[in-house]
DNA sequence: ACCCTGATTGGCAGATTCTGCCAATTCAAT
DNA sequence: ATTGAATTGGCAGAATCTGCCAATCAGGGT
């Protein structure tokens, strides 16, 4: 990876839907050489893909918490059965193993109140092994940046 | 908005590079009437663009921090102050004004602990009216995913 | 049941873009 | 300087985009 595939990535990350002539004028490259480094990039897996930004309020789902979760054991088992459960609740939209005295942090999103108590009480406390559940809501979002400092081994 | 509109959306959250045709298609409708809603959504707002999704460790960051945040005061300008610093600083990505004891909470990026240290000491810090700061660190993240359950209006 | 109106759709076509291939260029190491 | 590998730019047929227009659809009022 080298300058101008930073530039791509940069460029990728404010505007995935970018034509590749576009994205070649901002790189400086031709087109054709451009979109081999993009298909390099996808490949490589560092381009994971392309995902469209939604306005949570505008769409409907304007809570946003933040859930820590402690498990009552860390056995293999029980990590495997709570993050195959979490893999199946849409309300959550990330999930972090965490060190420190906290095992899980989540970021739920829901359209009220209520219906976060409910996702709550009929969803997560369902779940086997989970030993407290602390939640933080945010207000809004102060800030959301698409785009990563340039990494170490480029300077 | 109605079911084809939360089809497109869902489709642009998974792949936001579909053509126009690809979409048409997963949505059920001919090319033009599906852009027609595209641009519909994104000049109403909800749509508000479309970004690459980075690997972070392959970038070469491979460190993600969770960081709550205390101010000292929550004057008006105290806010804007660090508001406004924040937006300055690269490594942080998300922010987020929070309810409860803690006023701010942050995702910060890096490429190890050391590097987080020196941001923490060389820029956090040098943030007028910090009372506090808190950092949690993620061993990995667990789930991402680039898709919102239906809205309430939907049902 | 009928008509009317506004909203939405599908099809068309010129303009643009994509993308695989090949020759030319660059660059680093000898 | 010379060589060879990696990268680039240009080209052209294929695919896609996108604005416009007529046709269709939904539903409210009489």
């Amino acid at each position: 990876m080298n300058k101008i595939d930073w530039k791509i990535i940069t460029a990728l990350q404010q505007n995935a839907r970018l034509t590749n002539q576009e994205l070649a004028q901002i790189v400086g490259l031709s087109p054709s050489p451009c979109l081999r480094r993009v298909r390099k990039l996808e490949d490589s897996g560092i381009l994971r893909g392309y995902q469209a930004q939604i306005d949570q309020t505008l769409y409907g789902l304007p809570v946003t918490v933040f859930v820590s979760i402690k498990l009552e054991r860390q056995t293999d088992h029980a990590i495997r059965a709570f993050e195959q459960a979490i893999q199946d609740l849409d309300e959550v939209q990330e999930c972090y193993l965490m060190t420190g005295p906290r095992d899980y942090f989540l970021r739920v999103v829901s359209d009220s109140l209520q219906s976060y108590e409910r996702f709550v009480r009929e969803r997560l406390t369902r779940i086997e092994g989970i030993a407290s559940i602390e939640s933080s809501f945010a207000f809004n979002q102060v800030k959301q940046k698409p785009r990563l400092p340039p990494p170490p081994t480029l300077e």
